[in-house]
DNA sequence: TGACGTCAAGATCCG
DNA sequence: CGGATCTTGACGTCA
């Protein structure tokens, strides 16, 4: 079982994708440009591969306008050594990696622009992965797309127009229930159709649920029938709902116990499964540790080393908790350590509690910082206390400084990320 | 015609 | 002028 995240890593330095706007993207432009995100995305293997992370979906935006006329540049020639490079740290980690066209590729549409314009989508998602050495068992996946009042002529479409795709593209394409128009039965009638692998999407499942009502393991056991060897293993998406957002939208991380419960069920069925979560990797390390037969409390060290400041923040009470969990070295509390720090992360940050943390974040600048830095960090704070600066522009300056002296241990705090 | 979703770029405002 | 905050963009469908 390997489990991943999409798209982006947060609280990872250089990993951040650029792109522009359509009316500003000349030649010069967009070069720069992939060259940027070719640097972020080899961080990002880098990232994945040091914490054991062994499932990505590289973004659609790591060519900005990838597929649109606007971009004439042959990257896949021009940056072929950049690519070559970050394949190989693929290859040589056993890293499976997808690709995921948004809701605007329709293949099923009534108009015939959009659906050339999505043929061209496709073939520039599977560009990306042969120019990544990436074999047919990672997955590009794409939704059905719209129903205009008929829902039957518009599968008849999906099936017409899969048949005009490139084999590139047909040996990856694999395809997912979505949350308002296709059910997992609906899409489970096109995969066998056509042959090809459906993806599971449990959120989508239960904002969009089919008629027949059964356990999600259900489900799963049918599409475990779509995939076939040259796919590799199955593969789900799970995300979990916002509590206070519209039904559908993904939550800020992913509930440990829900996660678990859900894994449970699972029952030692071997799946790989895509988070799709706001706090990307964060989520993923949790859930891995969670899952993993390596269960050594140095796993949970190294987490809570990137925790403590954004729990103690909140809650020097759970601090302390967290700190008496990891005192047992034989032990691996790891369900107990994840809920005392989401516990923590429902607790509002105090002015007491702020300025504690940044007093003591600072202790690694007092022996190094000019003296210019001292003055000014020390009027932000006191700033602060006056209700004169907010405790973001605070963290700015310390995070100004991590960087400017290359604090590592800091460099990988979540106490700049969570907010 | 605007909402939907997503994120950064770009624009604008503020001191 | 730099930094913070607000708006726009790019995609297609649907109400």
């Amino acid at each position: 079982m390997r489990i991943g995240y999409a798209c982006l890593t947060v609280g990872v330095l250089n990993t951040e994708l650029k792109t522009c706007l359509l009316k500003n993207a000349s030649e010069e432009k967009l070069t720069e440009l992939i060259k940027h995100n070719l640097n972020a995305l080899e961080k990002m293997i880098d990232y994945n591969i040091e914490n054991q992370i062994e499932l990505f979906r590289i973004s659609s935006s790591l060519i900005p306008f990838g597929s649109n006329p606007v971009n004439r540049i042959a990257w896949w020639e021009v940056f072929e050594k950049q690519f070559r490079k970050i394949s190989k740290k693929i290859a040589k980690s056993g890293m499976r990696i997808s690709m995921h066209p948004g809701q605007y590729t329709v293949l099923n549409s009534a108009d015939e622009n959009i659906v050339a314009n999505a043929i061209t989508d496709l073939d520039y998602h599977a560009c990306v992965m042969d120019s990544l050495g990436l074999g047919p068992e990672n997955k590009i996946i794409l939704h059905i797309g719209g129903i205009y009042n008929d829902k039957k002529q518009a599968i008849k479409r999906f099936l017409k127009n899969y048949q005009r795709l490139s084999e590139t593209v047909k040996k990856r394409l694999v395809i997912e229930n979505d949350d308002k128009s296709y059910t997992i039965s609906d899409v489970l009638i096109i995969g066998k159709a056509l042959d090809i692998p459906v993806v599971f999407d449990n959120l989508h499942h239960q904002v969009n649920p089919c008629d027949e009502k059964h356990p999600d393991t259900y489900w799963i056991d049918i599409c475990k029938t779509t995939w076939k060897s040259q796919d590799g293993k199955q593969k789900i998406h799970y995300s979990q709902q916002h509590p206070d957002k519209k039904p559908g939208s993904h939550s800020k991380t992913i509930g440990i116990n829900e996660f678990m419960a859900f894994y449970q069920d699972l029952d030692g069925r071997d799946l790989d499964i895509m988070l799709e979560v706001k706090d990307k990797n964060l989520s993923a390390i949790k859930c891995i540790n969670c899952t993993t037969a390596k269960k050594e409390i140095n796993r949970l060290e190294h987490e809570w080393s990137k925790y403590k400041y954004a729990v103690l923040e909140r809650s020097p009470l759970d601090y302390l908790e967290i700190r008496k969990l990891l005192n047992n070295k034989d032990s691996y509390p790891c369900m107990e350590f994840y809920n005392l720090i989401e516990a923590s992360f429902q607790k509002e940050t105090t002015m007491g509690n702020s300025v504690n943390v940044a007093q003591h974040i600072w202790g690694y600048f007092r022996t190094i910082a000019l003296p210019s830095e001292k003055k000014y960090f020390l009027k932000l704070l006191d700033q602060y206390e006056k209700g004169e600066a907010s405790i973001k522009k605070v963290k700015k300056n310390l995070w100004k400084m991590t960087v400017k002296y290359e604090q590592t241990y800091l460099l990988d705090s979540y106490y700049y990320v969570i907010v």
